[in-house]
DNA sequence: GTGTACACGTA
DNA sequence: CGTACGTGTACACA
């Protein structure tokens, strides 16, 4: 084997560097916590992890400024700025992300890193082992020889110096020892060191080579002639100053065993979470490639993956083997999925005895069998991300059934928040195995039959081990009633709904577009006229540089690129100028943005007329559903135009008309029943107007004396709570001071206390435990909670207020769709539920089932959970969603 | 072609 | 300086 290889790293140096290499604008997260020494830290590490392919790591960091440098001279770096806040922070999130490889990080009290490196160098040398090290600190050079190496970053981050024996001897002149006899002479303004007035490199270099050292100049310093000569033996004190300055410490008491520093598997679960607070997707995958074991380590024969004798079965033989599957199937499809369809190509089964067949669906007959035993409730399986399959099924007339675990619900309720929940990323981060779906499938393509078999197998294996792995983790967080009865149980119920669409009226649609087409252009037409020549609305940029620029508006709140262009900003500049520009602008925007949506729906028709959208069942941190291709939870409805889309959304042929079914204020009910507040609690059972009554407290009047004004504050405080509201955002939205929006704060809570202890309540939990949890045990982690990092953390904390309150929302809302299916099943109806927009629900009624459904609706969702307040439900019915809205 | 920023629709 | 989403356009980059 070949001699160890350890690399030693700089972290500040390095970290410094990439600072100041990267412009923070272009690495930051979402949330504005700059990341631009982070991601240049770990991407130079990656580099080198992967060139230099180390068996041990260690990264020495600075403690403080106080060396015993700073104590020979006192000046040393002091003109080093102190380094910002926004650095300072990133040092963190690097060691973080150390942490997370089992990279130990060093730090000696009175040391510089560079000094840590010295030593342990020289440690490693003892053993003969071989050195990479990497800093941004040209003092390093010193330790250079033939088997030490310096890596030094030339310029940004990824172009990094080899500096060996012969690197340093062409750049220099000079050997690695003689270096800080250099330095000494040259002085090195970025640490503050004087050098001496007249002598740049070339001198320095000259005399070194000339008398072999500083310490033969020193002996013959007499020697040295001219004005320089004059020059050098002023400054030889500070020279020497300078040489013990720059000389690096190799008997730094450093407490390390160098078998801590060995490379090993690092903590998925940990960089995964690190990485996706960062927003490095990039990153992760380049460091996913240099992984110690290497990118491509085959899977031991004893781990999740490995194929077993898998047998294809034919026609004659499937019908018994499957009827023979013994225990908990594991499943494995292959086929395409989505738009309301969908079939099956292949299923790999893997069963309780481990057993492993293969069954090719081309095969009419096998593909019979197949879909009937997926069908089967009494064939218990598991699958990874079912509904797919489970749409295929419905195509096909039948109903997904038996499905025990759908081990991508499973890891999407161990962590939601996630960065994916494809197969190949849970079983990477749960298993630590690597799942090559996209060479499955492309196997599957290939058709090689054989190969195909291997692959799908393999998959079935992973989701059988994956099944028994994220069991035992939703046990332990006690979250497994969330999957069985929740959501396992909405997986069929969803590819329902996709599969049957709603019903458009497409001559409708083409004509709003046409409409509102019109109204762009002549919108377009009277802006361009106003500016004297054309340009495009849609790019902010040529809006900014017209606003601000040429018509010199009054600036709007800054963004990242300038100055905001968004509708709120333009109605404000337009009630302070009047500019008629602006009156145009808004046009557009709202009309191109109503365009856009109707463009977008009309190829999305089927050849009967419907839309099927997909509901994404592991997208929202918070347990809602999202929809998809088409988006139908962002329908308009505010404006007069917006509305007439909804308009086109209409009953489909055999049915009698649409019914809308609604929460009435669902979240402030789940707020009132968790804050257990009674004065809002009151106020709900009251049943008078919510907002009424609760300003009619607020403001210490009859609520016959509540005028529209106070019933608006009320109403945006009391939404507001729900999502974080600060006093100075209740300002903006209600344009008022913050002080009068400060004291409508204080009023609102003098009234309703124990709204604010919960509120209170819940975000301390939450940093206590590192999660948040809804009514039924709906968890979200939040370990921002606890960042350093004000802005984060404050994030993180309006996350903690909202993720009960919508969580617990999305819960119940769930709870109540599975109850109507139910309820529509038993008694036999065959209205159907098209669409869930988080607080309401769409159906499509049956000729003579209109009443019937009403009833059943209303008690399904009424009677989704018990609450300290009634769950009131509004319906309405009509022709179109526009018609059934109430 | 891909990724980011912006803007904006819904609950 | 208010949570949770998805989508289209513009634009800069590869």
């Amino acid at each position: 084997m070949a001699s160890p290889r350890v690399l030693l790293l700089d972290g500040h140096s390095l970290a410094y560097r990439a600072f100041y290499a990267l412009p923070v604008e272009n690495f930051s997260t979402t949330t504005g916590q700059p990341t631009n020494a982070v991601f240049g830290f770990t991407s130079m590490l990656i580099n080198v992890l992967r060139d230099e392919q180390p068996t041990h790591v260690v990264v020495a960091f600075d403690v403080s400024r106080q060396t015993f440098r700073t104590e020979e001279f006192p000046d040393y770096k002091a003109t080093r700025s102190k380094s910002p806040d926004e650095f300072k922070g990133q040092v963190e999130l690097i060691k973080e992300i150390l942490a997370a490889l089992g990279i130990p990080v060093l730090a000696v009290d009175g040391y510089e890193a560079d000094d840590i490196i010295a030593t342990l160098t020289g440690r490693a040398r003892s053993q003969d082992w071989d050195v990479a090290i990497v800093t941004g600190d040209r003092d390093a050079f010193q330790l250079v020889d033939d088997r030490v190496t310096v890596l030094y970053p030339k310029k940004g981050v990824s172009d990094l110096a080899r500096m060996t024996p012969a690197a340093v001897e062409e750049k220099y002149g000079l050997s690695p020892a003689q270096y800080p006899d250099f330095a000494a002479l040259r002085g090195d303004p970025s640490d503050n060191l004087p050098g001496i007035p007249g002598v740049g490199e070339k001198t320095a270099t000259k005399w070194i080579r000339e008398f072999g050292s500083l310490a033969g100049l020193v002996d013959h310093v007499d020697e040295v002639t001219g004005k320089v000569g004059d020059a050098l033996r002023v400054a030889l004190p500070q020279v020497l100053v300078n040489r013990r300055l720059t000389s690096l410490v190799a008997d730094v008491p450093v407490d390390l065993d160098f078998g801590d520093a060995e490379l090993t598997p690092w903590d998925r679960q940990a960089i995964d979470q690190l990485f996706d607070t960062l927003q490095f997707r990039a990153l992760r995958e380049r460091l996913e490639k240099v992984r110690p074991g290497g990118g491509d380590e085959p899977v031991p024969a004893t781990e999740s993956g490995q194929p077993l004798a898998t047998r294809t079965l034919l026609a004659p033989e499937a019908g018994p083997w499957l009827a023979a599957v013994e225990g908990v199937a594991a499943v494995a499809a292959a086929g395409t999925w989505g738009r309301g369809t969908g079939e099956i190509t292949a299923l790999a089964i893997v069963d309780g005895r481990g057993e492993v067949g293969y069954l090719d669906l081309i095969d009419e007959s096998v593909r019979e069998l197949a879909l009937d035993w997926l069908a089967d409730p009494s064939a218990a399986k598991d699958l990874h991300d079912a509904k797919g399959p489970a749409l295929a099924l419905t195509a096909s007339g039948r109903r997904l059934a038996g499905l025990r675990v759908d081990t991508a619900l499973a890891a999407y309720l161990d962590a939601p928040g996630a960065r994916g929940y494809g197969l190949s990323d849970v079983a990477q981060r749960v298993l630590g195995v690597s799942v090559d779906v996209e060479g499955a499938s492309d196997q599957l393509m290939l058709d090689t039959g054989e190969e195909a078999a291997e692959a799908l197998a393999r998959q079935a294996t992973v989701i059988r081990d994956l099944a028994e792995a994220l069991s035992a983790r939703l046990d332990a967080q006690h979250v497994r009633p969330l999957l069985d009865d929740l959501e396992i149980p909405l997986v069929p119920l969803l590819a329902e709904m996709e599969h049957d669409g709603i019903a458009v009226d497409l001559p409708g649609l083409r004509e709003l577009s046409d409409e509102f087409g019109a109204d762009m252009r002549r919108a377009e037409e009277e802006a361009h006229r106003l500016v004297g020549r054309p340009f495009n609305l849609g790019s902010p940029k040529q809006l900014q540089e017209i606003l601000f620029g040429e018509r010199n508006l009054p600036k709007t709140k800054r963004i990242k690129t300038g100055y905001t262009t968004d509708a709120e900003a333009l109605q404000q500049l337009y009630a302070q100028t009047e500019d008629p520009l602006l009156e145009q602008l808004l046009a557009w925007r709202d009309r191109s943005k109503l365009r856009q949506t109707v463009d977008g729906l009309i190829p999305l028709a089927d050849s009967s007329g419907r839309i099927h959208t997909t509901f994404n069942q592991m997208v929202a941190a918070t347990g809602r559903l999202s929809s998809a291709d088409p988006n139908l939870q962002n329908i308009p409805i505010r404006t007069d135009a917006g509305r007439r889309i909804r308009g086109c959304f209409v009953v489909g042929q055999g049915f009698e008309t649409l019914l809308t079914a609604d929460y009435s204020q669902i979240e402030m009910r789940i707020m009132a029943h968790l804050s257990e507040d009674t004065g809002l609690i009151d106020a709900f059972r009251s049943g008078e107007d919510l907002h009424t009554t609760v300003a009619s407290r607020v403001f210490g009047v009859d609520p016959g004396a509540v005028d529209a004004e106070m019933r608006r504050r009320i109403k945006a405080m009391s939404y507001g709570l729900a999502y974080g509201l600060s006093a100075y955002g209740l300002s903006q939205q209600l344009d008022i001071t913050p002080d009068e929006a400060r004291r409508l704060m204080d009023d609102y809570f003098e009234r309703f206390g124990g709204v604010r202890d919960y509120l209170a309540e819940v975000v301390e939990r939450a940093r206590a435990e590192g999660f948040t949890e809804t009514m039924m045990g709906r968890r979200r982690y939040l370990p921002d909670l606890n960042s350093e990092n004000r802005q984060r953390r404050e994030m993180a904390e309006r996350m903690a207020l909202n993720a009960p309150i919508q969580g617990s929302a999305a819960d119940i809302v769930k709870v109540s769709m599975l109850r109507l299916a139910d309820g529509l099943r038993e008694a036999r109806m065959s209205s159907r539920l098209l669409l869930q927009v988080h607080d309401e629900l769409v159906l499509e009624v049956s000729p003579g089932e209109r009443d019937a459904l009403e009833e059943l609706v209303r008690s399904a969702m009424g009677g989704a959970a018990d609450l300290a307040v009634p769950l009131d439900v509004s319906v309405g019915s009509g022709p179109s969603w526009e018609a059934a809205a109430h």
